[in-house]
DNA sequence: TTATGTGCAAAGGGTTTGCACTCCG
DNA sequence: CGGAGTGCAAACCCTTTGCACATAA
């Protein structure tokens, strides 16, 4: 879950809604699972999109720096992303199987308790990742 | 966070205690810090000691599975190696400047959240990732 | 027009693997 | 001796980048 702290930024690409980042968008908003880049592009070209591999990268990122979209690292290293529904922080419950996902809130005083823990370290512009994985109903 | 399921598992190296494997096993012991795979084999050079990469990346994935080392996964896709201290489960406040790290408990009653956020959407078999990014007093 | 975005293919960086050789047991 | 472990280099995979061409504003 890179940083989320970027904003109103306007480095690498995408601001101009070109025909391939509107069909990349349109696809992250259609499905609520986490999906790698690769499966993305796939998916696209499934669809009859035209669509290079590395502008789909080159989207993704932009649109994770922007904050649009949720970036998740799994075991393997690779990268997983998906359109988030809340603008708020929040954590993910994922599919081990298919990558589905419900956002949920943190814990009770989730927060606090890991401001607390990194004051008493002495560790301060603290960040943290908290996701659950599991198999859902469907598998 | 590999599932860190595995037990007595022996698939994989490591089981013989080899000269590389031994000093491996010492410079983790040695550290605090989570190190990547890359910066371990320098050490171990560094040391005077001769050993591949590979070797290192081989005990590494070995000793990970049958859960004498902790895995963490950063942003970039790397994996970072460390001994851990507890052999309950537990937490890491890691500092993002130099991987020195403190282990720790989760927050009150964070499993039984975790175990009923899973349980209201029908997920099973979870497991979690809860971790702490900061920067430690020395930087 | 013109900066921004795209495509392709090559380059990167971390990690894994095939195979012959070494060494522990 | 005999298989587990090692080293090296090639192979892999995901991701990024250089550069010429296309395109939204």
């Amino acid at each position: 879950m890179t940083g989320t702290l970027a904003q109103t930024q306007r480095p690498g690409p995408s601001r101009r809604p070109t025909r391939q980042r509107k069909a990349l968008a349109a696809v992250l908003a259609g499905t609520s699972e986490f999906r790698s880049a690769q499966e993305l592009h796939q998916l696209l070209c499934a669809a009859g999109q035209s669509i290079g591999l590395a502008t789909v990268y080159r989207n993704l990122q932009a649109m994770a720096t922007e904050g649009e979209i949720d970036v998740l690292r799994v075991d393997d290293g690779e990268a997983l992303y998906r359109a988030c529904r809340t603008e708020e922080h929040h954590h993910h419950l994922v599919c081990r199987e298919c990558g589905r996902t419900v956002e949920v809130e943190g814990p009770p005083a989730f927060e606090a308790w890991s401001d607390q823990v990194s004051a008493e370290h002495g560790f301060r512009d603290v960040t943290h990742t908290l996701e659950i994985f599991g198999t859902c109903s469907a598998h």
